[in-house]
DNA sequence: CACGCTAGTTCGTGCTACGATACATCGCCT
DNA sequence: AGGCGATGTATCGTAGCACGAACTAGCGTG
């Protein structure tokens, strides 16, 4: 959410897309971010990028993985698995309720 | 995410919460904490919710209507419906994408 | 009147999202 | 071999937000 004056900002948060992006495989930063733009349409800039990245790592969700001559691939860890499980659940629940709630007041017949 | 040592972070985005729990009907503050705790089990603290509400009636998504005694319940627009809608897809398809990678990664038999 | 419950409001702190910028490396062209 | 743009990565600074704690205000009870 980048500005407040009639911007409501698109939905990101850069550490459920990194991992839910390495829960198809292995990857390196610039190919991170063309998955997830081709997954959700958003676009992360590299500040947002490697500071979750950082994060991610240091809270041990994710692991980087030998070079490969300029990329530095990570690989996400059994416990990154397990905390992207129970948010993408607490996500989903959420995105079916308010969708079903728009659906319900939105188009009642 | 509240903070950065050891703790991934509960996912929580408060516009969004807001947003969703008032696309089932007109509430208010106390009203949607109770009803976000039980549709994704995320409990909202006051600062974090009267901000959202601050901000969201600031961007136009939702408006306050009449005070009840001490309640102040708030409705959510045409705009902010709208909105949500979109934010709600975006995220259900990273829920969607991510939990079916968790799957077959995680239990390929 | 004192007390506790509901409900709302304000404040301050620290973390985070994000773009801009700078840096390193590879492959191509000549 | 040397120059040049594309590919990747790392860092900095700013503004905004999430969040808990503390404060205020109405209502019912004893």
């Amino acid at each position: 959410m980048a500005a407040a004056s009639g911007d409501p900002g698109r939905w990101s948060d850069p550490a459920v897309l990194v991992l839910s992006s390495l829960a198809g495989g292995d990857k390196h930063g610039y190919a991170m971010v063309s998955d997830i733009e081709e997954m959700a349409g958003v676009h992360l800039g590299p500040g947002t990028l490697y500071g979750a990245l950082a994060r991610l790592e240091e809270q041990g969700l994710i692991e980087a993985l030998p070079s490969e001559g300029r990329r530095r691939p990570y690989r996400i860890t059994a416990a990154g698995s397990r905390i992207l499980h129970e948010q993408l659940r607490t996500i989903a629940t959420v995105a079916e309720t308010g969708l079903s709630r728009l659906r319900a007041s939105g188009a009642p017949g």
